[in-house]
DNA sequence: ATCCGGATCGCCT
DNA sequence: GGCGATCCGGATG
């Protein structure tokens, strides 16, 4: 055995480039979701490093978007919706899921852009573990509820920076015009039919396909 | 493949 | 007191 045998068991491959920094997300919320596309989402937990790249985004513009939850206005939940470009809005959902946004715009607009689907990168196996029920890989993460719990993004990463801290979005292979489609978000009542989902073409990770009459190819 | 109901609880009215 | 930016399992075509 030679003097430096010890295995180094990790492998260090950064396919995701830089950390965004604030500025990216301190511009209209709808192209800071249509630019989310490609970038990668990294969870650093104490089990280790789960990420994905973004395929599914939608964005939820302030006050004056009646599906976005700025219309309560600052409360105890808004807090951090509120709060600076580039950090973390994690709120809790039906009583069970988390769902993880990126706070756009300059402070007090109250705009974000909710990441709803992601393409498992790093730590399948600890999202498998995280999410035992999933049948498939693309199960994983194919939905805003799903990939939190496969992250284990929480109520603890509120208000995180998204450049610097356990989660962080990193530049990676841009997405071009020409494989973005935008539909109505899902899951909504009111503006239900704004066109402010964003979602890579025939990725098997998105959560799903809309009836192909809502979806139009994106043009900037 | 698509539709439907139940679970579950923090937050705001 | 009511309502979700959801998920899951079961029924149905």
């Amino acid at each position: 055995m030679t003097a430096n045998a010890a295995p180094r068991a990790r492998r260090s491959r950064l396919p995701e480039g830089a950390a965004l920094k604030p500025s990216f997300y301190d511009r209209d919320t709808e192209i800071v979701a249509r630019e989310l596309l490609g970038a990668v989402l990294v969870c650093e937990s104490p089990d280790g490093r789960a990420s994905g790249r973004i395929v599914e985004t939608e964005a939820y513009l302030g006050p004056h978007d009646e599906a976005c939850h700025a219309v309560a206005g600052v409360t105890a939940r808004t807090k951090w919706l509120f709060g600076e470009p580039g950090r973390a809005y994690v709120y809790y959902i039906y009583g069970a899921h988390w769902c993880f946004n990126a706070v756009t715009r300059e402070v007090g607009h109250g705009s974000a852009v909710l990441v709803r689907a992601i393409e498992p990168i790093d730590g399948i196996r600890l999202m498998r573990g995280r999410r035992p029920r999933a049948k498939r890989d693309r199960d994983l993460t194919n939905g805003p509820g799903k990939l939190c719990a496969a992250l284990a993004i929480t109520g603890a990463h509120n208000g995180l920076s998204l450049t610097r801290s356990s989660l962080t979005v990193h530049r990676g292979s841009p997405v071009p015009d020409s494989r973005v489609l935008v539909s109505p978000r899902i899951g909504i009542t009111r503006a239900a039919d704004w066109p402010m989902r964003f979602f890579v073409a025939d990725n098997p990770h998105v959560s799903r396909t809309p009836s192909s009459m809502t979806a139009r190819p994106y043009a900037p």
